[in-house]
DNA sequence: GGCGTTTGGTTATATTGTAACCAAAGGAAC
DNA sequence: GTTCCTTTGGTTACAATATAACCAAACGCC
């Protein structure tokens, strides 16, 4: 993601956040900038090294706590077979996420679920099960580096 | 899943294993056998308390080769978002899996993939993603649970 | 038996995530 | 503006999950 682009997403999502009536404060922001300013899923420790070296953490939790609220209004995902983090430019509504993840080069594409979750209902009302969240990670070897090899 | 319906899974395990020329030790037998035992996703350290209680095991890292075997065998699977693991009964190949995963009672219930696979190829292919695994990780609300509540 | 390969034991440590508690900042009411 | 409550963040300590590295034992083959 381009530095412009992540600059106008954080400027966006900081619209999306007031008109929602929660707060956007200094160090959310700063965890949300440096999300979008990576193209591949970040750990939360390498995201807390980046900030504490620029001033903007003080430790862990406080990390983890700004990441979970990103992830709570859909501005970030959370990548489970990873451990990993992803911001998240289409963050008008929280949504459930399917990611692409190359084993390759290790970049997330994010693509709709509308779809899938279709199936996922149908799956799961078989079996008399009420769905709330779903996630989905699919690893294969993306475009890119499938020319490459 | 009952003591005998384990044991039944253990014995075909073993038959599978020699077939396909790979080594069904005493660990991997143990791991397994305690894995069939639970009817619930369990976390590594778990399962080495409940092995190493019976001299089963020594060390956390013997757990984890076991578990990434019999993942690799398809007779157990990974729940990324619990850090957890289920045996498998329908081992007779590899496979993927999608798990219903109870919030309330932690139950997880594998699901076919087939149909999902199929939508998952779709959309990847539309990317020009070569698909290589897959993991779907569906958290809602049990039937049973439901009921309860 | 000798030999190479696979498996497991052992120690130490890396990585990821959280509990608990208090201080500071923001907002509403008066 | 000051009281009070709520939300947020800082700080310390630690829990939970996972792996590296290295060596010894077991296995399968000839």
């Amino acid at each position: 993601m381009s530095a412009t682009s992540s600059l106008d997403a954080a400027v966006r999502a900081e619209l999306v956040l007031t008109r929602r009536g929660v707060r956007m404060t200094q160090l959310r922001r700063d965890v949300l900038r440096t999300l979008m300013e990576e193209d591949r899923p970040v750990g939360a420790y390498k995201l807390f090294d980046q900030l504490k070296a620029r001033d903007a953490a003080s430790a862990p939790p406080a990390v983890y706590r700004a990441l979970d609220f990103l992830v709570s209004e859909g501005m970030a995902h959370k990548l489970q077979s990873l451990n990993a983090y992803v911001g998240c430019a289409c963050f008008e509504h929280a949504h459930d996420a399917h990611f692409l993840i190359c084993r390759d080069c290790s970049a997330a594409q994010e693509v709709p679920t509308k779809a899938i979750r279709k199936q996922i209902d149908r799956d799961a009302s078989a079996h008399g099960f009420a769905v709330e969240r779903m996630m989905i990670e699919t690893v294969g070897l993306c475009a890119a580096c499938a020319d490459t090899a």
